[in-house]
DNA sequence: ATCCATGATTTATA
DNA sequence: TATAAATCATGGAT
């Protein structure tokens, strides 16, 4: 705001402070017997261009009209213009255009990327989609934090369209009422179209520097946002008990070999709706933390051995052999050396 | 508020 | 490259 302001009044410097040079060339040009009251009079006048900021609104006003119903009026304008011929001539070389702040562009197709300032709904269901990706593509569960997700998206989408509008509106107020303002000095001071062309890149400069801030703070929220809702990691979430089951099932029921094979992993996965590698990180943890502290676990090793050998009894007793637990252990087979020959394919 | 369980990540190792 | 081991960070119980 303050550089409109100080253009502004630089322009009006230059306008004014190019006055001073004025009386004396009327005085000179003008020997004659009514120029003492004229000169009088513009001087009165130009008092009052000078002293118009002290006025009030109406004052000014009435300045204004004065001034410009003066039948000086026309030559002060042309003395005016001369003026600023000899002084606007630094204005000219500034640059015109602007280069994309890459910045800027950044924030941009962020927000696009995230679905907030992308069209309504599409925008929503790309971020979903992300979401799921993001997630490891973890199971059912999370549906919910998913439509979560998707509300506190859409209160930041909404927040920053309206606030996005907010600038827009106050933006085009602005532009137009400096264009108006502009328009109705330029009655009274010279001003090119050029120079309020300058006024509005000006202003729209520095409201979309105001957007940009914005922006920013959109992508903070939804960065913010993302790693509370999307980061694997952050949300950690216990798997559900079936799965822990299954992969309990198993680890006990190869204690001495608790080595899943790619195809065992896959099929685990499958059964307990996550990913191989979670399961790879489970029994890295299992295993790890199992032999760490056997006598924790000795209870938990003692339910899944008792529970196989039930499966596994119930299973010969219907004489299906072709779907029994493949050699279940008892516990503690791992990690003591182990001596069964339990190879599974690896 | 604190502690423990647990899934994920990182680093080291063979 | 798969795994071991250490570590991180959260969920959930207390």
């Amino acid at each position: 705001m303050d550089e409109q302001t100080r253009l502004m009044h630089s322009h009006t410097g230059v306008g004014m402070a190019g006055h001073p040079g004025l009386p004396q060339h009327m005085q000179e040009g003008t020997g004659g017997t009514d120029g003492d009251g004229r000169k009088q009079d513009i001087g009165d006048i130009l008092q009052q261009i000078m002293t118009i900021t002290d006025q009030s609104l109406d004052e000014a006003q009435a300045r204004k009209h004065a001034l410009n119903c003066h039948r000086m009026k026309p030559a002060l304008f042309n003395v005016l213009c001369e003026i600023k011929e000899k002084t606007v001539l630094s204005i000219r070389g500034t640059q015109e255009d602007e280069p994309p702040d890459p910045q800027l562009m950044r924030l941009d197709n962020m927000l696009l990327a995230e679905g907030v300032s992308g069209p309504e709904k599409g925008g929503g269901s790309a971020a979903a989609a992300a979401a799921a990706a993001a997630s490891g593509g973890a199971g059912p569960d999370n549906s919910a934090e998913h439509s979560d997700y998707r509300t506190k998206l859409t209160q930041i989408r909404q927040i920053y369209h309206t606030e996005l509008e907010k600038y827009e509106q106050a933006c085009n107020e602005f532009t137009t009422h400096v264009m108006n303002l502009l328009r109705e000095q330029s009655r009274t001071r010279p001003i090119s179209p050029k120079e309020i062309e300058r006024m509005v890149n000006i202003i729209h400069r520095k409201f979309s520097s105001i957007q940009m801030q914005l922006k920013q703070s959109t992508c903070e929220a939804v960065m913010i946002l993302r790693s509370r809702f999307l980061d694997a990691r952050r949300k950690r979430r216990n798997f559900n008990k079936q799965a822990t089951e299954i992969l309990n099932e198993y680890f006990y029921s190869h204690l001495s070999n608790p080595y899943p094979s790619e195809e065992a992993k896959e099929e685990l996965a499958k059964k307990c709706a996550i990913t191989v590698a979670q399961v790879s990180n489970w029994f890295g943890n299992k295993r790890i933390r199992y032999k760490k502290n056997i006598g924790k676990f000795q209870e938990e090793a003692n339910m899944y051995a008792a529970r196989t050998a039930v499966n596994a009894a119930n299973a010969s007793s219907h004489g299906s052999q072709a779907n029994s637990p493949s050699t279940p252990n008892s516990a503690g087979g791992y990690p003591s050396p182990c001596y069964q020959s339990d190879r599974r394919i690896q």
